[in-house]
DNA sequence: ACTAACTAGTACGACGTCAAGCTAAAAAGT
DNA sequence: ACTTTTTAGCTTGACGTCGTACTAGTTAGT
């Protein structure tokens, strides 16, 4: 049964992957969009590390999508004062628009989406998602 | 809401891949283990380009699995005489038997996750799934 | 204080994946 | 029949991601 989860997951995973960076036509991929939107949603700046647990992403990914994005000015990297090992990562003006543009250009398929399921079924699916999530990272922890 | 569920499937989804090959010890990647367990479960030979479209992957990436699994000889690729544009992929009995360690390896991951969700909240997360899935493919069939 | 253990970020090489462009075969249109 | 369009698979080049190994700064042990 866990085994069909991450089935379903994977697969979800991948279509929808390749749907979003379809829509935004090769101007933001969805590894960036979620950066930045993780950004604005849930903190800024933050630390690389940080962002990388939270997105499930290891460091070095996190090092290569940074240098990345910070080439085309979406974010600006800072040292961090309380942490010299450290830097802290945010979003720019520019960066901010990106993001609300790709919302704009994706918004049309996730409307498709919501459009074939039910409302409470997706409100749902996102609690189990989350449960299930969460019971992956207390076995992960060890 | 929609994206809620993406965001969750895609760290889901990293998550659990790199569990998966970390307990594999660079034995099996979990992509080649899912078409193994493909088309044991779901039907043996199969075409390269139907199991791409059942995993939801491009056939320029099933052409690169398939090679590489050919060579280490888990896989039997050949021609296919109802269509010579064709192929047909099966498994062979080293296949079989690579896709049975990798499932006895993982086991105690899986049974991990298990533990910590009630078994009727992993039905029905799979059920939404599923449903999530179906509705995709509307949207992505046009 | 000083050493040992840990942590943040980087560098490098490898792999899965994709998009775009190609060939050959099959299906559809006329 | 013949031409056009579609389909199956391959090739190439690029990108995100990972694991491993490394450096530099921080924290803990003694």
């Amino acid at each position: 049964m866990v085994f069909a989860v991450l089935t379903e997951v994977t697969i979800i995973h991948q279509q929808s992957t390749a749907e979003f960076n379809k829509s935004q036509g090769n101007e933001l991929h969805l590894s960036h969009f979620s950066l930045l939107n993780r950004l604005v949603r849930f903190g800024n700046p933050k630390t690389p590390q940080s962002l990388a647990d939270e997105m499930g992403l290891t460091k070095a990914t996190m090092t290569n999508s940074l240098a990345k994005m910070s080439e085309r000015g979406l974010i600006e990297v800072t040292g961090n004062p309380a942490d010299k090992r450290s830097k802290l990562v945010a979003i720019t003006a520019k960066g901010r628009k990106a993001r609300d543009e790709a919302i704009k250009r994706v918004a049309p398929i996730m409307a498709g989406y919501a459009e074939s399921i039910d409302k409470s079924d997706l409100v749902e699916l996102v609690r189990l998602l989350r449960l299930f999530h969460e019971s992956m990272s207390f076995d992960a922890a060890d």
